[in-house]
DNA sequence: CTCACCGGTAGACAGTGTCTACTGGCCCTG
DNA sequence: CAGGGCCAGTAGACACTGTCTACCGGTGAG
């Protein structure tokens, strides 16, 4: 069921109704309340999805690049707005205000997780970061960067910035500027 | 007509449907038609105030600050995520990607001016900034980090860096990361 | 005076999420 | 083997929604 449900996001995130998905998994539109009290539900499930997905895919890019955490860091950064512009309806999906009601809990937690990551990747990569402002701190300043751009760029917005929508020169902009241990804040 | 409608966005955003806004009007469903050809041209519209709002208290902030960007670029932050929280429901539809389809011009532009006035004040900030980055892409890097904290605070996932959603200390950390003028990049 | 226009009304239509009654298999127990 | 719960799914209703169309009533210009 959730199998077929996985297909339709790419149809695009208006798409995603009750009844659609119940049409395209081939039963009624009453079936999928079986499974899931609400729509709501159903959709939260979906974003769960994406961010078991997108877990998998940060777990690979550790594995598989320079173990420096600043070249890490670069790799998750890139590899966070890769995901944001390749699946976006999921990732708008996944950052849903109106989908924590209720069913939040097992939601947030998902990217807590990721968030956990990147602490220790900020910590390892500025070590000296003991007072204010706190590692999480900085992790969450750059973490909000990343959505930032990833947000104002499904807007439209960057074209008063860089050429052709390219992430690369706010992305190093971004890190250079959260990451250098000269900066204390 | 517009000025009924403003009221209503104070009771929620997803109360903001079309029927229910020609009720509190006091009007039938069909009225609005007459000034808005469909339901997104009405929510754009209704954005369109919400950006003017924000420009006026922009432009409020810079005539009662100090006159020194560093202190402006503050206040206009405090602004910006002050703006965000206490008119959360204005602020998801200003930046709701699906209204920019069909009658996005004249609502994006109106976003463009309030950062013409952001890359303004960075450029003054950071008047060595001339090669790479640039003062655009500098005050993109901020506007995204503003907008990252906004989003992940009317997500909830800022109790995982700071207390009580407090976003000074992110704020202060955003600030002092883009400002900082002995960051190359 | 006439007539076009303009803002508004009222009803239809397809589509949506939710709820409820009903149906057909399946397994477990007596 | 017979009976009885469960359980996923069906089908229809309900109150909504946004859009479309036909119809009014006033107002102002010719």
């Amino acid at each position: 069921m959730r199998v077929g449900v996985e297909l339709l996001e790419r149809e695009g995130p208006d798409a995603l109704t009750l009844r659609e998905i119940a049409r395209r998994a081939g039963v009624s539109h009453g079936a999928p309340r079986r499974h899931f009290p609400t729509h709501s539900a159903l959709l939260a499930a979906i974003a769960r999805e994406g961010y078991q997905h997108l877990g998998r895919e940060v777990a690979e890019t550790i594995d598989n690049t320079d173990p420096d955490p600043h070249q890490q860091l670069l790799a998750l950064g890139r590899l966070y707005l890769r995901f944001a512009r390749t699946h976006h309806g999921m990732f708008a999906l996944m950052f849903r205000h109106d989908l924590l009601r209720g069913n939040g809990i097992g939601l947030r937690d998902a990217s807590d997780h990721l968030f956990g990551v990147l602490v220790d990747l900020v910590a390892r990569a500025r070590p000296e970061l003991t007072g204010t402002p706190t590692a999480p701190v900085v992790a969450g300043a750059l973490w909000a960067n990343l959505h930032g751009i990833a947000a104002l760029r499904q807007w439209g917005s960057l074209q008063l910035m860089v050429r052709d929508d390219d992430v690369e020169p706010l992305l190093r902009a971004a890190l250079a500027a959260h990451l250098d241990r000269r900066i204390t804040c």
